[in-house]
DNA sequence: TAATTGTATTAACGCGCGTTAATAGTTGCT
DNA sequence: AGCAACTATTAACGCGCGTTAATACAATTA
């Protein structure tokens, strides 16, 4: 185990001093070298193999040169979200670019301010992100007094912080009034998550104003809260089920919920979309793979992980971004789990494109 | 934007130095210090907010308190692969009982070396766990020789490095033992991956092992490589249909693979199992909840991330560890994509329970 | 009282690097 | 030659904390 091998070690090789070493490493041109110089010195870091150590760099500079993505939500969750790793894609992708690090972290709701705090306070991280910001996070006052950038992926209308997001609320209502311009009148509602979490009240909201728009009277009975799992999607299905409420069609906000109904559907005899169609939300690859085909409102993950980190590195230069939040937009997806209407247990009265029914029809 | 807030800050409103300080609050006993005093430390860190500076502490202590998770692939990849959120789950929560930070980076193949270099030297981890490596990683060796832990998510024959994976030739190997079992003769193969990951060649021997078993030729025109993504099994299985060749099951090394597969079969008119019987690999979450349900090998992703970080702590604390490399038990859970043998084009013999036929035969 | 043993606390150095203010070296002009 | 105006380089300090070696103090013993 050979001895760490430091700026001084390169300037003694070099024939320089340690500050002409740092001078040339980091580009400063404020004080010009002689070219010559520079190589020299250039050539001597590459022989010692030479890597500026980062914690000292950091202490130094004052910037970690690491960004943290943090999730509020606890590693149960995280293991089974098919949508994280688009945004996990998304984001090395950018900040590779810019040759920074990626810091992961959860937080467990109600931890909020203590992490917050040890995170900004500490300077562990230059800026943070945060996933799925929650109405109710204690924390996030103290966020918007820290001395550091963050941006919101998901709006939280009464903070001052910035966000990437995209429009949960027409979304939402595009996909409800997607069903009820196919016929459909009496229509479940199924959330991505607990309402605290903003994403999960915008598009119930959505819901809400679509049956309105249409004259359709809103009914709670209708409304089931799931908790980001395909399983807490199948429970919450099996309670509209029997629960003995009458509906054609289903809206669930997140496709890996809409794929626990699907079960609980197909586990009840029920044909999708003959008996219940179904729209979901994310269209996340495997949206299209499944089957039937998911009807789903596309979220541009992988955009919405660049936008941040855009935002991000602008607040990050000291710059004022142009607007506090960015909004993406979203497009739906109609496929095959919201085909057209069928009557509750008609039978024999869908018709599927024959290619693919002859899967199943055998 | 106040000025930060220091050791020193907190010596001076206790009344002490701000030895005394780090002592208490770092718990080194080998200097006993009056409860009363310590006391009076903790409540003016308190009082002030105060939190050690990350990277001040890193610089002296050496540690920076942080491990990386390196992935070997671009971020198209790790943004469609459902397998990636276990193990951070896992990791997340193991990582978060022992108050450290994850770092993640990704390492586009042949820009190893280099990325190994700058993380081990520049010291901005104080382990690593290597997802998915390459045989034929050319920083390998480096890290075999860097002054840090490192821990292999996947085994690599060559290399004295610790490691944690399953055993993926024997789990491969009772896979398609299952489908012969069923009767199959004619067996497709589908890597999960470009042969140089170590998980897709080792899966694939256990392919060959159990043709080999039971006395069926090895025919590699029934063989493809697949890419990670659903698109990728996609368009294997099309150029499996394509080529002509006959066969009644596949075995597709990969769950995510295997539901391109499926799409593509579907789109060529062929049911599952009925006409092709299809065996995954993964257990992802889905495999119970697409139709048909996918039997699979369940690999134990949270598992294999907390035993590579149990694995990563011994060697962070300086214990030589039991063994190089740990292996874990997988499980095959057969589910309806291999029910029973179905001849090609039969159609009308594949039994399927009434409940979740119902769906499709309306 | 003086010497001895512990015990509680601190002064001071080092971690490796960024950066300012000062210095040595060079050229151009009168 | 003498002075100014740059240009190239460096000495030295600070970032905030961990830690060792030294010190002050109280308690015990002869």
């Amino acid at each position: 185990m050979s001895r760490r091998v430091t700026s001084q070690d390169v300037a003694d090789l070099a024939g320089v001093s340690r500050t002409t070493v740092s001078f040339v490493l980091n580009n400063v041109n404020r004080f010009s070298i002689r070219p010559e110089t520079a190589e020299k010195v250039r050539l001597a870091a590459q022989q010692l193999g030479y890597y500026p150590n980062a914690s000292a760099k950091a202490l130094a500079s004052n910037q970690t040169k690491n960004i943290g993505l943090i999730i509020t939500r606890a590693p149960h969750y995280i293991a089974s979200d098919p949508f994280l790793p688009q945004i996990l894609g998304g984001l090395l992708d950018a900040i590779k670019q810019n040759s920074q690090g990626l810091l992961l972290e959860w937080v467990e709701p109600g931890q909020q301010l203590q992490t917050y705090l040890e995170l900004t306070r500490a300077h562990h991280i230059d800026g943070m992100i945060l996933m799925t910001p929650r109405l109710d996070d204690p924390g996030l006052r103290a966020l918007e007094e820290a001395d550091i950038p963050v941006v919101l992926m998901g709006y939280i209308p009464w903070s001052s912080l910035h966000s990437v997001d995209v429009d949960n609320l027409a979304a939402a209502e595009t996909a409800v009034s997607h069903l009820i311009d196919l016929g459909h009148r009496s229509i479940a509602c199924i959330t991505n998550a607990a309402l605290p979490y903003t994403s999960a009240t915008q598009r119930l909201d959505g819901y809400r104003l679509a049956l309105q728009k249409a004259g359709i009277a809103f009914d709670p009975k209708l409304v089931r809260e799931a908790d980001f799992d395909i399983q807490s999607g199948y429970r919450a299905m099996k309670s509209l089920l029997e629960s003995g409420q009458e509906f054609t069609a289903v809206f669930v906000a997140s496709d890996n919920v809409a794929l626990g109904a699907y079960s609980a559907l197909r586990e009840a005899g029920l044909s999708i979309p003959g008996d219940v169609a179904v729209v979901g939300f994310d269209d996340i690859p495997l949206a299209s793979f499944v089957s039937p085909t998911l009807t789903s409102v596309a979220v541009p993950g992988q955009e919405i992980a660049v936008e941040s980190y855009k935002l991000l590195t602008c607040l990050m230069r000291g710059d004022l971004p142009e607007s506090r939040s960015v909004t993406l937009p979203t497009r739906l997806i109609p496929r095959e789990s919201s085909r057209e209407i069928g009557r509750r247990g008609k039978r024999g009265a869908d018709k599927k494109s024959a290619k693919l029914a002859s899967c199943f029809n055998d």
